[in-house]
DNA sequence: CTGTTAGCGCATTCAC
DNA sequence: GTGAATGCGCTAACAG
């Protein structure tokens, strides 16, 4: 069924058939009648790609996440989707993967597809083979960065503020009573920098000495977040062993923070009666800190990727982190 | 970047760069190499859209599935993804949610998108709508259920046997010393179906008598996996009181099986010494059965939704539902 | 109000 | 070997 094929049955032009598609004016009340009757019966809808073509505008909207197994992000891409979707836009959401190449494919495929905007989830973005292949191949497209930062004009970032978020979170563990707080973070990434700041500013400003040895490390690739909790769930034992005063183990993000809470239950501490533990990142593992989803939905629209961007817009927008703690029991 | 403008730049006509990026025979090797230097100085890479109203293939394969951020059928994805990936497709992932009309839109989404293919993943899809839709639709396009079924002549059929793998689960645990299991499940789906039935199976071959009131029901919406875990948590303790003997208690999927073991573990109950819990599906939470995903991956090959589809190809694959068990602790 | 024409970017005959 | 012409399905001037 084409646009021809419908125009043929209904007597009239292609022209008009499209007019009467795409909502036009300045058609007899009888004709339109006539056309959406016929598109009605033989369940026409348009090719998109073809009416891409003759608009210059393919309304899809690329989504580059690492890896949609995993739910850290997947909560982000779902809000995004449907907003889009209600304002007519379809979303190629692609997992890159963690490699340099993983990414420089993904974009190019966008760009392959012409979509009309990109949006880059995650502080892994933040790499210079992503700034290469965008001036590459999007140059000319609009790109929003959750959570991560690129110098290039046509980049937009929305940055939630997770070392403030982190900061909050410690200080309020502080001042809860805690006195021997643990940092348990993952693989060094900006975003986990970032919170590493946010814990040592948050017990400096307390009058504390910052300890490193307070910091403990797990190794495992954040791909894998069954590796991950079990990583956490082994990590806690040593925290217990080497600071047996610990008190608070705060985590770095939701999955650890459930190993170190098995591996207690094991252990038969209470939480937070013994032990304090919080989370972050809001997954389905726990709901800590991180902006709503709706709020990062309204900054995007404010980037203006579905507008045609006339006035100028801020190039970075930041989104404070909320710190709703819970101390996961 | 179109093909005109390098064929400009390289004193040849467009269909000459055509040639050339298609690899096709019958040029100069002096032409063909001054091309393809100018594609790499500008960076050119081919509209897709254009090349797929000329070929009458957009080379797009859709899938489908309720919710992004429910990881049951994430894993799935993944692979799909990848593996289209590498046979020169994409593909548009979209999240229909529960509703008949999210699924109706996204079908003709898809339609719209003129896809290659389709996949449906999950039992959610065997709907009437779904079929009515397809007709509507796509009734051109050939479509691959993954554990779904549709009567129609372009509809294939990717089913897990989970009545069988669940009966295998239930047997093995029987074979294993329990004596009083319990069965978990959640609301009633087609899915869900097959695993109280494989239960019940399993049950009556070992010579028992089934007794219904050792199936617990959740309530709780499958797209919350948050409501899920706590119902079920709430639940075992219904359980370890109305049943004070349970010592093995099967969950219907993974999310039930996180909840009874941290109920239990609240509890002091040792796991599987005191009781055995078994979950399934495979998803982050834990590894019980199904069959591995390259496996599926392979039977859609099969389904030939890539392929020309000459041979006939049968309409309907079962795969064995492999049970690998483990009694998570 | 409606039809005619041209063109979006590409692949594909058919000539040369 | 290579170029010119045509069409994919649709929209957008431009006429009438």
């Amino acid at each position: 069924m084409t646009i021809y094929d419908i125009a043929e049955k209904a007597g009239v032009s292609a022209s008009t058939v499209s007019r009467v598609i795409n909502g036009k004016p300045g058609i007899r009340d009888a004709t339109r009648q006539k056309v959406l009757a016929l598109l009605e019966e033989y369940h026409y809808s348009p090719n998109t790609a073809a009416r891409g073509l003759a608009t210059q505008s393919s309304h899809f909207i690329g989504i580059l996440i690492e890896d949609i197994r995993v739910s850290h992000h997947t909560d982000a891409v779902w809000t995004i989707e449907q907003e889009m979707m209600r304002a007519g836009y379809t979303c190629i959401t692609l997992s890159t993967g963690t490699t340099p190449e993983g990414k420089a494919q993904a974009i190019q495929i966008l760009q392959q597809r012409a979509v009309d905007g990109v949006i880059l989830i995650g502080s892994m973005f933040s790499l210079d083979c992503v700034r290469t292949s965008i001036l590459k191949y999007l140059f000319n497209t609009p790109v929003v960065m959750i959570n991560g930062q690129i110098d290039l004009l046509n980049v937009y970032s929305i940055l939630i503020d997770e070392e403030r978020g982190m900061e909050a979170c410690t200080a309020a563990m502080l001042e809860k009573g805690c006195s021997h707080p643990v940092l348990l973070i993952s693989t060094d990434t900006p975003s986990n920098r970032s919170k590493l700041e946010g814990f040592r500013s948050a017990i400096q400003k307390s009058g504390r000495t910052f300890d490193a040895s307070c910091v403990f490390n797990t190794t495992a690739d954040s791909m894998d977040p069954l590796a991950g909790m079990r990583e956490a769930d082994e990590m806690c034992g040593r925290i217990l062993e080497e600071k047996p005063d610990t008190d608070c183990i705060i985590c770095i993000d939701d999955i650890l923070a459930v190993g170190v809470l098995h591996s207690l239950s094991r252990r038969g501490k209470s939480v937070p009666g013994d032990i304090s533990v919080t989370g972050m990142d809001n997954t389905l593992y726990g709901r800590v800190s991180t902006p709503t989803l709706t709020s990062i939905d309204n900054k995007i629209e404010e980037a203006g990727i579905t507008k045609t961007r006339r006035k100028s817009v801020p190039r970075c927008i930041q989104i404070p982190a909320r710190t709703v703690l819970r101390v996961t029991g």
